[in-house]
DNA sequence: ATTGAAAATGAGAATAAATCGCAATTAAAA
DNA sequence: TTTTAATTGCGATTTATTCTCATTTTCAAT
C-alpha cells in the first residue's frame, strides 16, 4: 500500500469513517493525474477506465481528501471546485492570467515566512493557504497592445 | 456624481458600454454595503428597496465592476461568488478560521513588495491578487484541545 | 466466522448559482 | 431627432453540487 493510502486510511480511522474501494479508487485517480483537476473530470477519467462508482460518491470523497491533506481546492477558476496534490507535491503558489488561462506556478520562501510570521503575530494557527495573483503574461500583454478598442478583459 | 460613479462611467465609456441606470443602481448598492457580498444579496437589498432591476442586471453588471477595478472576487467560501469594495478600502489579505468562520484582516507591506518583485521576474503583469491563509485561530484551537473523538475539521 | 451498528453507496431528484435567448427598450453619438 | 449597437427583463436552461433513502458494506466485537 502506498503513502498516500496509508494516510488517507489513518485519517478516517481516527474519525470512525471507512476505507472504502470507492474511497480507493478516488484516492488512486487523484494521484494518477498530474495537475488541477475537479469534480466531474475525476468522474469521467473513471468512468472511461471502467471503475463504476457514482458522482455522489466522488463528490463526496474530494473533501474528505481536503481534510486529509493530501489535496487543496486550488483557486476558484471558472465556477467549479478544482483541486490540486499537496502530497508528494512541495506547496506552490500561483500567477493566472486573465487573458489566456495560463497558469504559473511559483514558490517564495520569503513569502512564506513572512506570512507564518503574521499569523504568530494574530495567534493564528495556519493550516493551508492558497495565493493566487490574476494578470497578464509576456504574450498577453503584447495582445493587448495591438488592440485598438479596448478589449473588456484589458488592463488599461 | 461620486467617484465611484466616475470611474465607472468612464470604464464602460472606453470599451462602448452604457451607463444606464441600472448599472447606476447596482453600483451604488455596492457601495452602500459593507462588507463581503454576493449577487444574490444585492439582489435581495435592491429589491428591498423597491429597486426593480432583473437579477441578470445584477449578474451582469459586478463582473463589469470588477473589470473597472472598483470590486475584487473575493476568496471563495461557500461556493458563490462573493465580492468586495476595492476602491476606497485598501487592499488587504484574509485569514479564515476553519473551526467558526471568522476573517481576519491583515496586510503586509512586506508580501505585497515581494509579490511585486516576482511578477516582475516573470514578466507578468500582476492586477489583482488574493491571499487567503486557512487555519484556526486563538478560540478554536482551545476548544479542539478539549474534544476527544476528532471532529471532521479538525487540524489534527 | 458471525453479527450488529454505524457508515457508505448508487441513482436520480432537488437545489443553487449563474448564464442564455430573445423580443422589446434605451442610451448616447451623430 | 434619428440611428444603432447595447441593454434590459423574463423565464428557460445549464452547470455544479447536494440530498434522499433504500440497500449494501465495513469493521469491531463477539
Amino acid at each position: 500500500m502506498d503513502k498516500t493510502a496509508a494516510i488517507f486510511k489513518e485519517f478516517l480511522k481516527g474519525r470512525g469513517l471507512k476505507f472504502t474501494p470507492e474511497r480507493k479508487a478516488v484516492l488512486r485517480e487523484v494521484f494518477s493525474l498530474h495537475r488541477h483537476f475537479d469534480a466531474e473530470t475525476l468522474y469521467q477519467e473513471l468512468y472511461r477506465k471502467k471503475v463504476r462508482i457514482s458522482r455522489a460518491s466522488v463528490y463526496r470523497t474530494l473533501p474528505l481528501l481536503v481534510k486529509s491533506g493530501l489535496i487543496a481546492e486550488t483557486l476558484r477558476c471558472q465556477g467549479k471546485t478544482s483541486y490540486e496534490h499537496i502530497y508528494g507535491h512541495g506547496h506552490h503558489d500561483h500567477m493566472l492570467c486573465i487573458g489566456c488561462g495560463k497558469v504559473i506556478e511559483f514558490r517564495s520562501e520569503k513569502i512564506e515566512k513572512l506570512q507564518n510570521e503574521i499569523c504568530r503575530r494574530h495567534g493564528f494557527k495556519p493550516v493551508e493557504h492558497r495565493l493566487g495573483i490574476k494578470g497578464y503574461c509576456r504574450e498577453c500583454q503584447r495582445k493587448i497592445k495591438m488592440k485598438k478598442k479596448l478589449p473588456l478583459d484589458s488592463a488599461e
